[in-house]
DNA sequence: CAAATACTTCGCCACATGGTGAAGTATCAA
DNA sequence: TTGATACTTCACCATGTGGCGAAGTATTTG
């Protein structure tokens, strides 16, 4: 990849890219502050695959984590994801809006 | 990685990781129906890398190629973005709606 | 203190990405 | 027909997942 540095944005949705990733943050939308442990039972997932997903949801900023005595407990930041939703919202008028636009650029594209 | 079948909306948020792939969304979206050279340039984008970013681009139906003579174009599909969008709606109620949920959802975390 | 629990880190492997230059193919132009 | 143009494919490289088992660390619990 050769990717030294990466912006807020790749690293999000590189995050959002992973189905596991995306059934963590799911769940955490449902039950706030689950383990590392009782977040890995469900997905049939071993502690250190689980222990990845969370290090690059925590780089995209999309989770953090705080630690009592032994166990972390993990919760939703979901700043970044607005972030996303911003960027992909220039796109909306292409299907939001009046098929007008859509048209138009059907067209344009028979021209010679 | 051995993941050898992704879904949609795995390709899609991987599509949109990059920023050169980013970068040529935009670019389609102010002029459709570019030529893979014309998108390549300003990009300092050789044409075999261009040519990986469009192959994931159209992996994920971001995209359209059409061949007239030796010359491609190049247009935007927007359907993967929208799907997309309306996965992250799920979490708009977080910054969208009022500060009470927020609120219960950090008094939570203050419980033992 | 000893054992169990909950993470964490450490190799190790396979594979896709992101980039290059070089070579190949197909069209268009002269 | 010969060149130039526009892609396309090929071979190659470095790196970041994504997954595992095994070993290590830190907290509780008995």
């Amino acid at each position: 990849m050769v990717k030294y540095q990466s912006s807020a944005m790749d690293r999000t949705f590189a995050a959002l890219a992973d189905p596991t990733r995306r059934a963590i943050l799911l769940r955490l939308e449902q039950e706030p502050g689950l383990s590392v442990s009782e977040l890995a039972r469900p997905l049939a997932q071993k502690l250190p695959g689980m222990m990845k997903h969370l290090d690059v949801l925590a780089d995209a900023g999309l989770i953090t984590r705080t630690k009592a005595g032994r166990t972390v407990s993990v919760h939703l930041a979901v700043e970044p994801m607005r972030e996303a939703m911003e960027w992909l919202k220039r796109y909306e008028r292409f299907w939001n809006a009046s098929l007008d636009r859509l048209v138009a650029f059907v067209e344009k594209e028979d021209e010679p």
